[in-house]
DNA sequence: AATATTTACGCAATCGTTGTCGGCAACGTT
DNA sequence: AACGTTGCCGACAACGATTGCGTAAATATT
């Protein structure tokens, strides 16, 4: 890993570093003759710049965080895609940090990111956070921090999140028209921004056609498979069952799907089923899955962009916006009207 | 993001620089009385060091570059996990990069992995990716890298990969012992490594159970939807159908089942279908998809610690290795054997 | 008491790069 | 001829941290 510097170049024409940093550089006050030599060295020697002697000495690293619960996560890889093709198109990187839905590992990682002095955070809260200190601190510090997904009232920044409220009022109306009366809302952890939106949307969806809301239908979980497995036996188990369920994950869909099915409980016929997902390939499941999709890349993408923006104005007087990206509820079998 | 530095504590307590730093890494040179309360400043000041400066001076970033041709993809993403997972553990940051299956992407991404100085390259390399100059010359520099999944054989240094030819050869005997003889094997770039290995295997099965090799039955095709369909198609309009096929990719295989069901093939009857993938909703799709797996967040892991032990060990007499990593066969209602 | 050793700390260089300052020529201007 | 201007370049400091070396004072040794 020997790479050649500006003081070799110096050094092979007997120049000072200076006169060569200038070279490089392009300043008027250097001969274009002097120019010509520098630059025919530097391509020779194969010089590339050295990024950490310019962060130490410009205080930025050209880089930035982004904190995600689970990479191997459809909804934040696809975010991730975003982020990272914003980024490389700006000339910064992505350093990935996973909480996995722990809200220790998020502080430790957001103590990694600050004194990693990242240049920005791109975060999206673990399943487990209840507080944001940590956050706050960094932010406070003028650390410029975007929020995608699930973000916290307590810190104001920019925030990009989809637009959970309207999609589970899409969702839950529809599971309405399709003839439903119970429905269950399998929600996530209740701390999540998240899941308050989508459990507004699912009540307001409930009012406005005069179905009582039902406490015992909402049911939070966590993100362990054991904990959604406990949470699906306890719904099934209740004096009155629910004729569908709307899930608010990839994976609760997914664990559903599979105890209903080894329950031989017909969909959509005794349980209709529907998510907020963005599996692709919630068509070719079984029965093809009716889902409330997030735009994830795009998400990740408007994320990027504005802490980028961030990052380099210096504008000391931001306009902190929430941008609510559209949910689009795609109606596959899972939540079929059963005609008979 | 005013952050203390060793500076600020030095004139606090009006010590040097060098009895601060010190005092910081516990030097026996320095009086405990000081060292206290250096320690307590630090406190107070919330100092930390900086990573940067650090990094100039010993030439060494803590962070290694990951390249992989798409992150929204299950099997990277959980390689990825299993890489993050490891670093995180070792102290060492992740930087991803995507080639987004495209060489030129690649190129670009190592330069940048370069002049970066990151301490290490894990890579998986794009479907376009012919020739490995670029990944040479970073490698003759002394840049240890690990490949891991698709790897070139041009360069000597630690591979880990899944077992391939063998994963290829069960899956493909599996299907011959399900009463079929037409096999048909999509497979994907024929310039990658995984391509030749699984292509092997599935000649392997074919000979020993004294099938004949139809070339015909072997269609190669590169990571676009278009391309997908389009050989798919040339499949389906052939004399001879086939009676199964063996796809090699997550997105191939659900190109296809999607594709048969648009036709109304009836799967197994008609057509038996197995993938190489990582779907974790394999069993839930429809039919289930009977699956070669390959250990993704294991191969991330054995990779990331073959490149950290290179990164720290100075040894200049490393043993390169490849690490063959078993598959695992999940028969599901796909390849069911049809008794009628 | 004179010398040797230990204790505890500061100075300055270093990593690669850039910005500030200053300087030395070779001009042009009066 | 004396002065100002411009072109071109080098020395030095700085970014934050570490480290080899030097050294004063305190202590130990003879």
């Amino acid at each position: 890993m020997e790479i050649a510097t500006i003081k070799d170049i110096a050094k092979a024409l007997n120049l000072s570093t200076s006169t060569v940093s200038r070279a490089l550089r392009g300043s008027y006050e250097i001969n274009p003759e002097t120019k010509r030599i520098v630059l025919e060295c530097a391509e020779k020697l194969n010089y590339r710049p050295n990024p950490i002697a310019l962060s130490l000495k410009e205080n930025r690293s050209r880089a930035i965080g982004v904190v995600v619960p689970e990479i191997d996560n459809p909804f934040f890889s696809q975010a991730i895609n975003g982020i990272e093709s914003i980024a490389y198109n700006r000339g910064y990187h992505v350093v990935i940090f996973q909480s996995h839905e722990s809200y220790d590992r998020e502080v430790v990682n957001i103590q990694h990111l600050a004194s990693r002095r990242v240049d920005g955070v791109l975060i999206s809260l673990s399943g487990q956070t209840t507080h944001v200190e940590h956050l706050k601190e960094l932010h406070s510090k003028g650390m410029p921090i975007v929020f995608f997904d699930r973000f916290s009232d307590e810190i104001n920044t920019h925030k990009v999140v989809a637009d959970n409220y309207q999609g589970a009022f899409d969702g839950t109306e529809h599971l309405i028209k399709s003839g439903k009366k119970y429905i269950a809302h399998l929600a996530a952890s209740p701390t999540l921004s998240i899941t308050r939106e989508r459990i507004s949307g699912y009540q307001a969806a409930l009012e406005k056609h005069g179905i009582p809301y039902n406490e015992d239908f909402v049911k939070y979980c966590n993100f362990s498979i054991e904990d959604m497995e406990k949470v699906i036996d306890e719904l099934l188990s209740q004096p009155i069952l629910p004729d569908a369920i709307f899930t608010v994950s990839d994976r609760l869909a997914m664990a559903c799907l599979k105890i209903l099915k080894k329950r031989n409980i017909r969909i959509p016929e005794d349980m209709a089923l529907m998510g907020f997902t963005n599996l692709k390939v919630a068509e070719l499941l079984s029965p093809s899955f009716t889902s409330v999709i997030q735009p994830a890349l795009e998400m990740g993408q408007r994320a990027a962009e504005l802490l980028l923006d961030m990052v380099e104005k210096k504008s000391k007087n931001p306009v902190y916006q929430t941008v609510k990206l559209p949910t689009e509820l795609i109606i596959r079998d899972s939540t079929k009207i059963v005609t008979d």
